[in-house]
DNA sequence: GTAATGTTTTACCAACCGGTCAAATTATCA
DNA sequence: TGATAATTTGACCGGTTGGTAAAACATTAC
């Protein structure tokens, strides 16, 4: 019998893990590139080697692919931020917070311009991760900041901002891609652009965050 | 007789003068919320309160709309850089640069997306504008922060990756503005929210462009 | 006023879109 | 092996898309 997708509560076959798999690789291709609206099915069946109606056999709209496709990566995206850690050093934490920020957007561009696109758009499927588990993690970890600059362990500084500045000045890389290749030229473009970034950055919000001599640290 | 708007070479009619604002104020919307490929001209027309074929008179494709919105904000939009005075005070260049910055995302988010949507999805329209134009002002500004750092006004650093840094962390409440309001909650997601992203980003550059007393400034 | 030009609308088209269906094919397992 | 379930395919559908044609309508210049 031909059951649909989302009514087969039972084990999964080689071939439906298999098959998802590849969808969604080809989906993650797809909907970085061109966002949700841009992208089409056909566009990811043929990414995917298969035909339409066989993608729509595993996943059945394309809004679903979407939502999987989504589930499936924003919870290792936060990986980096969940182990910044309180009882640590605070400067080799941020430190170690920014050099991975930047392997992921080295490492996973497409997965880190999916949500840039998402986001971008008005971020009408994932808002409520958003208010919901992202707000609650970087609200603990604003708080972890902020304990820190209390007691004199890094300057003061809005916790918020700070982590969205990481965010940007990282994700920049990933998702900025086109552009940043395109000013560095073609000589510099190739990967030592993340070692000049990661080496510029850990001075840029090492220094910028260190406390000041003397006092008062306001600008 | 009815001529392709691209044959007339004409002066422009004052009709033309005013619907063709009315276009692209309306194409500035659409194509800055869904990107080129998510946006349809009937959004479009909808929005600029006319109908389709009547949208097509004054740009006779998509395209043609999409390249004329780019063409008239990407000047504007490097004012800020092109402001950035060699013979100043490097701090407060930078600093004046930022807040120029933060201002054009509070006041022009629409552009910024307009650009962020084109680039992420690999800027199919405006390769040439990052290679030519862009890169040659980049290539000056650098220079001019280059000298700085040499004449040991500021601490030696990647100019390029300074350079993305500030566009990155500014252009981020633009871009990423539904995310920053997720995260910040209801209550801190008023106009403050660029005073304090200001204050922040201000502090984070000075002080971490500051001169290192005692020499060698590497991290 | 009227003729020429500029603007808008209605009706339309072919291609593409997300998605369905039923039949054909393949894998699984007793 | 054969029955059964899982997978794949081609043909198709209604709606949307970018874009066109021609005629109706408005504006301008003389």
């Amino acid at each position: 019998m031909v059951l649909p997708r989302a009514a087969r509560t039972q084990r999964r076959t080689r071939i439906q893990e298999e098959k998802e798999e590849l969808i969604l690789e080809a989906a993650l291709d797809v909907f970085a590139t061109h966002g949700f609206r841009g992208s089409t099915i056909d566009q990811i069946a043929e990414v995917a080697g298969m035909s339409k109606p066989n993608l729509l056999y595993y996943f059945r709209t394309k809004d679903a692919m979407h939502r999987a496709l989504i589930d499936r990566v924003l919870y290792n995206w936060l990986d980096p931020l969940r182990e910044f850690d309180a009882e640590g050093n605070p400067v080799s934490e941020i430190r170690s917070y920014i050099r991975r920020k930047l392997e992921m957007a080295r490492d996973f561009p497409r997965e880190s311009r999916l949500f840039a696109n998402e986001i971008l758009q008005g971020a009408p499927h994932i808002e409520d991760e958003l208010k919901g588990p992202l707000k609650e993690l970087v609200d603990e970890k604003a708080e972890v900041i902020r304990s820190w600059a209390k007691a004199g362990k890094i300057a003061k500084c809005d916790p918020y901002h700070l982590i969205f500045a990481i965010w940007s000045t990282t994700q920049h890389y990933a998702d900025f891609d086109v552009q940043v290749r395109g000013v560095l030229g073609e000589e510099r473009s190739g990967e030592g652009r993340f070692e000049d970034a990661a080496r510029f950055l850990e001075q840029l919000f090492v220094h910028g965050l260190e406390i000041r001599e003397g006092g008062v640290d306001a600008v």
